[in-house]
DNA sequence: ATTTTATTTAAGCATTTGCTTAAATAATAT
DNA sequence: ATATTATTTAAGCAAATGCTTAAATAAAAT
């Protein structure tokens, strides 16, 4: 006649309860948030990320040459680093160039600088 | 007898070279980053480091209630947190407890921030 | 010792991811 | 108009992900 479920008998009412609020008041934000961070999450979409914010902007073929990939595979990671918003994309004859899109550029900050930083510290 | 390569007429060579580099010198940095923020990277994941940064240190059985979710589901996403570093855990009786890790804990802080910023903005 | 409580581990499976190759768009140059 | 240059899109496929269910560990209580 005991609960089915799994709480374990000292579990603390009051901090689930709690818990559970809060997680599903920011559902949303955990979504957005997480969305994100899955994106960076990949080395390639990682680097873009941080060659994009480094250099400006660049075009598929410049970043297929720099990481060594075939352009439609850049091209694929492109597309989804801008359909969610995290770049913007402006056609200049033939080639068209991505930049960070500033609403995700702050986001990413704390990794470009441990990135930077790494990178200045091996330069000395 | 061009190029087979896609490098494009107007391509920069200067600012390939500077980029392959870069890429190359922070090649184990890009790693370890990208393996952080792939973790935190899925919605489940994310709400775990939160919780743990909002409340201390949770046990498998109270997270499986707090999201909902079968308790095998928690603790593989517990282990792979765990594995990498990110989490450790401490045992009481039978009860095992997870809390963050130092070391990671910096690294989400921007997310947390954003987090609580966001319940504070609701709670008002 | 045996049962209960708390947890992990393992096998199976559907979905997603990220590449490859080939074909399709689009703008420029001949 | 036709070829070239720059890029995207699509189909196919191997590998990774994240759940489910069932079985295995481990500590505590009876």
């Amino acid at each position: 006649m005991n609960n089915i479920s799994c709480i374990r008998q000292q579990a603390d009412a009051e901090q689930i309860g709690r818990c559970r609020e809060s997680v599903e008041e920011l559902g949303s934000t955990f979504a957005h948030l997480s969305n994100g961070l899955a994106l960076a999450g990949n080395q390639v979409r990682l680097k873009i990320l941080y060659l994009l914010h480094e250099e400006g902007r660049l075009c598929v073929c410049d970043l297929s040459d720099i990481l060594g990939m075939t352009v439609p595979a850049v091209s694929q990671h492109l597309r989804k680093l801008k359909d969610r918003g995290l770049l913007e994309s402006e056609r200049r004859a033939q080639t068209i160039f991505y930049s960070l899109a500033g609403e995700y550029g702050q986001l990413f900050m704390p990794f470009f600088e441990i990135l930077d930083e790494r990178k200045t510290t091996k330069a000395l």
